[in-house]
DNA sequence: TCACTTAGATTACGATAACTATCTAATCGG
DNA sequence: CCGATTAGATAGTTATCGTAATCTAAGTGA
């Protein structure tokens, strides 16, 4: 096949934009080639070139996806849930979860991009796309003025070590402590 | 030059271990090459391979090296500080200055392995050393049967949050207000 | 309808990776 | 002191990566 639709072609870039949003919270960056991604969604890497400029421009925009999804996530608590309070507990519960654990792909990005964020060679707007989100995650978790980003440490960290010691009974112990931690009655 | 003498050649394995623990730690496992690694201690891959089996190989040393001096800088803590809380509100002090968040080649290996280790196609060698090396230093940071664990998941979160941010002005709150957090007198 | 445009396929290129084969020179054992 | 061993150098193999050039067939606008 050769050319397709306008439309069929915008719907391919999406479908591109969300596989690599998934992917790379799944591998990394690094763990998934432009070809492997392209042949994910049926196509090669040809039309790759026409819809982004480089693999980075692509990292960009997956990344800004995802966090948007982590956004979305975030107010459907909230909508499903009657109170906030009510809403972050629920998503504590998801957070710390064995699903979110083995889902990586599906899950939050803050966790999922942290692995290729946290190295030298990572676009300037990635960074900002990635420091944004964890202030609107913290924002959302907090119940007091600076406590958002000390939680938000505390999910991602646990998150990561649990999923870094799957497979292990270690990893269950992770998520379940620092569940009741995260859960106990505020201090003071 | 070929041959060199065996204190010599062990001397060598050593430094490049040394220098691999390091390194992934920075750049991560896939940022840095065999041959770039060899370059970095005057040597080249030749001798990789009369040293080490695989890349993999140097994989799991290096990590048990990262963890090794992990256990190291945590009983150096104790015979500095003269009681084990004391030693504890230091290692935090270090664990979220920006010093630590700033030099990954020769800060605590649970974050600098985490991108790494919590990927799939990880030996499973290296994941049974990066899960001993969490209960060890989880161990060392609890104050009551169980609260470790959920300790060091705020640390190695606040700490690769603030390194996957750094250059934000952001970073440099997420250390302050974990720290706060944590130092902050327990509940109950 | 027809010339023009273009999404995607195919193929190729240059760089870099892990790893291996071969060579060399110096250490080591006797 | 001499022959066997071997750490390391050099160079090559194979595979895979991101990216570019070319090709093709179908959509588009007049």
């Amino acid at each position: 096949m050769s050319r397709v639709s306008q439309a069929q072609a915008i719907e391919n870039r999406r479908r591109a934009v969300a596989a690599a949003s998934q992917l790379f919270r799944e591998r990394g960056v690094n763990g998934i080639s432009v070809a492997d991604l392209m042949k994910s969604i049926g196509l090669t890497t040809g039309g790759f070139y026409k819809q982004f400029a480089s693999k980075e421009a692509l990292v960009a925009e997956a990344a800004q996806a995802a966090f948007g999804d982590l956004d979305l996530l975030l107010a459907s608590f909230d909508t499903d849930h009657g109170d906030h309070d009510t809403a972050r507990g629920a998503l504590v519960d998801y957070y710390l979860s064995t699903e979110h654990r083995d889902q990586p792909g599906t899950g939050c990005p803050t966790a999922g991009f942290a692995g290729d964020v946290a190295r030298e060679p990572t676009a300037e707007e990635v960074r900002e796309t990635y420091a944004t989100g964890v202030e609107h995650f913290a924002a959302w978790m907090a119940t007091d003025s600076d406590d958002g980003l000390p939680v938000v440490a505390t999910l991602v960290g646990a998150l990561l070590l649990a999923r870094a010691t799957a497979g292990t009974e270690l990893s269950d112990k992770i998520l379940e402590s620092t569940h009741k931690a995260v859960t106990a009655p505020p201090a003071s």
